[in-house]
DNA sequence: AGTTTGACAGTAT
DNA sequence: GATACTGCCAAAC
């Protein structure tokens, strides 16, 4: 296997990890999660992570919005309309524009640690 | 090997 | 604020 599909994998590894950290009833975002791991550069490859998330990783990907709020990975958790009911049911509100209520609910990570 | 795509984001207006 | 435009980079084609 190439050394670069393993810093990939890797990178895929540590996002499920940060995501599994985010607490109910907070999100946070694509690009903060790049950021703290390190990749400030690498926004869309954390969507691209999330998107192929084999179910044993069980990350609560519904909790990583866009940086306005909007729920862009809102096609990945199937009928138009459950991302956002899922993060109701943990406390998560809404504007009206249907955009996550960011002020109330964004979660800064904590820096996660360099990995061997 | 070149092009397009996509669960993004920064900057300018 | 909201658009529009630009940079970004791994995967898929």
């Amino acid at each position: 296997m190439h050394p670069d599909v393993r810093v990939a994998r890797r990178f895929q590894r540590d996002v499920y990890t940060l995501v599994r950290s985010i607490p109910v009833g907070k999100v946070t975002t694509y690009g903060t999660i790049a950021l703290a791991l390190g990749a400030p550069r690498h926004a869309r490859q954390v969507g691209q992570a999330l998107s192929g998330q084999p179910e044993y990783e069980d990350a609560p990907a519904h909790r990583v919005v866009n940086r306005s709020g909007v729920l862009t990975g809102e096609h990945a958790f199937g009928p138009p309309g459950t991302m956002r009911a899922m993060l109701e049911q943990e406390g998560v509100t809404f504007q009206e524009d249907g955009r996550v209520d960011m002020r109330r609910h964004f979660w800064e990570p904590f820096p996660l640690e360099d990995e061997p």
